[in-house]
DNA sequence: CAAATAAGTAAACGCTCGTTGAATTATAAT
DNA sequence: ATTATAATTCAACGAGCGTTTACTTATTTG
């Protein structure tokens, strides 16, 4: 009706791949920052720039959308996973590399650190909803695995290592830090998150990862 | 026994020192499973077997119970800091013996590991607000330096280590299994809370954290 | 013993937050 | 245009939770 024009604010343009997209980039956001039980829907939905109703309407509930939100976090490491190609580097270069990306990825992901520690604190009761990311993960571990093993036959890594076990150690040399930034910062009275920590830090875990790799040189 | 001389003896309806003690304890053990926003006082009272409104005459809210139970926990890491007898040490010697007490010390403080990824959920801005805590732990740091120089002198350790870094890393390898153990054992189908995954992981700690300190022969 | 004080209880208040019912408006198809 | 469909809005419900008021009961003190 043209006779009554209403007077409140211009309506959203009607675009729910944008809407959708918007909430669950807003629902990253405030999980991240907020944890679950901290974040809240109105929160979310003022971030996106629409109505709480949206969420409900796109999403179902706080919890499906907390899932996509996980979802889509582990789909965007898998995505970048597959940019390194670690067979085609040296053994060391390669464990090398694989300790600079995992580094740079979490500095550069804070949602995902937040996310993820949101998630166990949880208990991993959503994470267990999403069988793909087992899938997913596996095929880094068994290249890690054929990295290693080439590595031992050229002699340029130590035998033994147990590639899960090298590779949650590089995660937890990249990720405690940031994960723990705020007690680790009280706690020594350093700002963990200044930048050029994280430079000296990198600097550190690489050539931390380099010497627990190296064959050493004929101990006796 | 003197009837007239007051005495400590435990009545069993009344005895506020136990019942502050049982509260801050099922606070503890609450905080720790749920999170601060995940924990209900109604919870922590069922827990400690009193009324709500108690918890509230002894601690005045649910942010000073909380405060009180972050006290609590890193009062007792100081407590075992102080076994630790590192200058009695060679230096290689108590730089493992620090990552096995560090690995050990997690691997048995369950709530302590979960209180802390809870703080750091919150921003720290309740651990800023107990600044005895850095006063307590910058020493140890300064005896890992005494450590690392002393090593060098022998030969034993690679020179150039950084000991904050290195305790962080020592931290970060024995607490991030622990802090991320859902969402690992998810990702790589894994159970790592099992206790042998667990001892593995120790061994796995101490290897690396020795090939990562010692001194590497004249790499030319 | 009587008065004072502290421990412990019962019940509800007020607010927040996730959620939903139902109306409204824009877009697309007929 | 008319109708159908889906996007969007508005307002409110109902449950949960931190907190408080007012009360009861035990212990201590003079």
């Amino acid at each position: 009706m043209d006779s009554s024009t209403p007077n409140r604010q211009a309506s959203r343009s009607r675009d729910p791949e944008r809407t959708k997209g918007e909430i669950l980039a807003a629902a990253l956001a405030v999980f991240a920052e907020n944890g679950y039980d901290g974040a809240r829907i109105q929160q979310i939905s003022h971030r996106a720039g629409c109505n709480p109703r949206l969420i409900y309407h796109y999403f179902g509930s706080k919890d499906d959308l907390y899932l996509a939100a996980l979802r889509k976090i582990y789909a965007e490491i898998r995505s970048r996973e597959e940019d390194l190609n670690l067979a085609a580097l040296a053994p060391r270069e390669a464990i090398l590399r694989l300790a600079e990306f995992t580094f740079d990825f979490f500095d550069g992901n804070a949602p995902f650190v937040s996310i993820t520690r949101s998630e166990n604190l949880l208990g991993g009761q959503y994470i267990r909803q999403l069988p793909e990311i087992n899938r997913l993960s596996n095929p880094l571990i068994e290249k890690i695995a054929e990295v290693l093993k080439r590595g031992e036959g050229t002699g340029e890594i130590r035998p033994g290592i147990d590639p899960m076990q090298l590779y949650i150690s590089i995660v937890a040399l990249s990720a405690h830090h940031i994960n723990a930034a705020h007690t680790l910062s009280a706690t020594f009275g350093t700002d963990l998150t200044d930048p050029k920590w994280r430079q000296t830090r990198r600097a550190h875990v690489v050539t931390l990862v380099a010497a627990a790799v190296s064959k050493e040189k004929s101990q006796s």
